[in-house]
RNA sequence: GCACCUGUGGCUCAAUUGGAUAGAGCAUCAGACUUCGGAUCUGAGGGUUAGAGGUUCGAGUCCUCUCAGGUGUACCA
């Protein structure tokens, strides 16, 4: 349900029927109960221009608005805001109409973009680390969100395939190989430094990796076949990672560094060609306005860059993939990279000047105080290991809860423990930096996944007690009933906004606030209770279902699970 | 040096992009139970939005300066 866009159609023509011209109508929540349920605060920009007093305006509109159907009531309030209150049978109506849609009343986009969505990026050369956690799941959770809303989402995981190294690595495999121990890549960190040792002690060593670099780069059939190989092991480590987070990436949507290789010398001619690049200390490179120094795309030694590859990747997500929006989730820390990367693409006619080039920006992840993420030695926690002690602390949480077998146990600490460390992440407004907390993350209390999911448990214990087909309508008959349906019936305006600012956390405050008015409607409103006349009961066991639902698919988008009991 | 980002109750975060008296959760204190799952709910205290100017009907949000912290910055990605 748009509702925002349904009383926007409602004031417009109240203005047209005032004779008042706006161009743009933007209806904003109320921001307290007392003003309504929603707000036009347009007025008073529109009594600047016709330089007249705003609460005549106002009231001139006010006289136009219908309050026939989804408004029952609206007034001019302060200096000229318009308060809007929806009507209670009107919420009935689109309540009990959304109970039955699997999308919970949320409508699909009537023209589907082309939007590539690029996340992850794990370096081929190391075990993924906490460091990976936001692009993957921030990113992850766009591409549903997008997809839900019926947008053609490309993923695009953009491997770190390819650099020197590799030569390194390839000529350990292949030594460790030889000696038939093919089990070390069970441990990348390890096996990379094990590398890094004999990389050092041993000169013979260090000179066949570097001529393994040369190697590869050149097509050298052996050397391709230890680097896929380790690619492939490496590959595995991530899926590993993706099948725990519950993120939808998968070797399809691998476009490796390596994959752009042979369009680097292209980019390069390009941008010579139209003048954009010039030689600088040996280097070629673009000098943007207002920058002395220069975005380097190609070495002295004829090595390309990071900035290469990426216009290489911008060039063909416009081309071959014909994408309409191009989004990267990465780190904050790099804004200035794809500032710089996007509007060369623009210049150089890599990317159409439609095409919506976005840098998702993210802030770093730290530990207690503030400081880095680190491990009690010091080191940088492996992303396995985190999950991992997510659901032990998980299961640790809840063991004495309830007797259940084991394996539902672990079903529901793996449901919790990760739900807690992905939903901590999206809560947060995405660019600013977040601080990791594992007592916060697993409360029962405030905005936590666990809270969404021990309500939607509860919800569901009552429609296992209640035990039978609910039928009839919904009747919102008081304050909270009115807030709660209205709060279910905004999940596409918020899916909307968040889809459109790439803001997940615009979601988990919204679930908070459904949950927050579903717990004050079920002290208020009791359900079951033998007093309850039946009517009312199926009225309240509907919304209850709803709220489920809204929960549920709420939730789902965030790639985080319920569970029937906890 | 230059550029960008951040600064909001004790702590962790919001604030619909310039709207009404800046909202939540922790924590603190005070209440509610013969519990439809109390790991819940109700209420209270706690703020000069780092500071100073400015723009206007109206500023946490925009502009200028100051302070504090962070990040990036020529051949890594």
């Amino acid at each position: 349900m748009k509702i925002k866009s349904e009383l926007s159609k409602i004031i417009e023509s109240a203005l047209i029927n005032a004779d008042i011209n706006a161009e743009e109508i933007v209806i904003s929540d109320a921001t307290k109960p007392e003003f309504g349920d929603y707000q036009y605060n347009g007025v008073m920009k529109l009594a600047k221009q016709l330089k007249k007093n705003p609460r005549e305006i106002a009231t001139q509109v006010l006289a136009e608005i219908d309050t026939t159907g989804m408004i029952s009531k609206v007034e001019v309030a302060g200096p000229g805001f318009i308060n809007i209150w929806l009507n209670n049978e009107w919420l009935s109506e689109q309540t009990i109409a959304i109970l039955d849609d699997t999308r919970v009343g949320v409508g699909q986009v009537e023209k589907a973009q082309k939007v590539v969505v690029d996340y992850s990026g794990p370096n081929m050369a190391k075990q993924m680390h906490v460091g990976h956690l936001r692009s993957s799941i921030i990113g992850d959770t766009l591409s549903t969100l997008l997809e839900f809303l019926g947008e053609e989402v490309i993923r695009q995981n953009h491997i770190g395939d390819w650099g020197t190294q590799f030569g390194m690595l390839i000529a350990y495999l292949e030594e460790q190989n030889t000696d038939g121990n093919t089990q070390e890549l069970k441990d990348l960190e390890q096996f990379y430094k094990d590398a890094k040792v004999r990389f050092d002690e041993s000169e013979d060593f260090a000179n066949k990796a570097r001529e393994y670099v040369v190697k590869i780069q050149g097509g050298d059939e052996h050397c391709l076949t230890l680097w896929q190989s380790f690619i492939n092991a490496s590959l595995g480590h991530c899926e590993d990672v993706y099948k725990k987070l519950n993120v939808n990436l998968t070797r399809e949507d691998v476009r490796a560094e390596s994959f752009y290789n042979d369009q680097l010398p292209q980019v390069i001619e390009t941008l010579k060609e139209k003048g954009i690049s010039r030689v600088s200390d040996g280097a070629e490179c673009v000098f943007l306005e207002g920058s002395d120094v220069p975005i380097i795309i190609q070495k002295g030694d004829g090595g390309y860059l990071y900035a290469t590859t990426d216009l290489a990747a911008l060039n063909f997500r416009d081309k071959e993939l014909n994408a309409d929006r191009i989004c990267y989730v990465v780190d904050a820390r790099q804004a200035q990279h794809f500032k710089q990367v996007f509007s060369i693409a623009k210049q150089a006619g890599m990317v159409k000047d439609e095409v919506a080039l976005e840098h998702i920006g993210f802030g770093t992840m730290m530990g207690q105080g503030g400081k880095p993420f680190k491990t009690r030695e010091g080191g940088t926690p492996k992303l396995v290991d985190l999950l991992e002690e997510a659901v032990v602390r998980a299961k640790d949480a809840i063991k004495d809860r309830d007797v259940r077998s084991e394996e539902e146990l672990d079903a529901v600490a793996k449901a919790i423990g990760i739900g807690a460390v992905k939903y901590a992440d999206l809560s947060i407004s995405r660019e600013s930096n977040y601080i990791f907390n594992w007592d916060k993350m697993l409360s029962f209390e405030g905005n936590t996944s666990l809270y969404m999911q021990y309500a939607y448990a509860r919800i569901q214990s009552i429609l296992r007690k209640h035990n039978a087909e609910v039928t009839g309508s919904i009747i919102v008959a008081d304050e909270v009933e009115h807030r709660l349906a209205l709060m279910l019936l905004k999940f596409e305006d918020t899916l909307t906004k968040a889809a459109i600012e790439a803001t997940p956390h615009t979601i988990t405050s919204y679930l908070y606030d459904v949950v927050t008015v579903f717990m004050k409607f079920y002290e208020l409103n009791p359900i079951l209770r033998d007093d309850i006349d039946e009517a009312t009961r199926n009225s309240r066991l509907q919304l209850a279902t709803l709220t489920a639902a809204v929960i549920e698919k709420g939730l789902s988008i965030l790639g985080i699970e319920v569970v029937e009991k906890i």
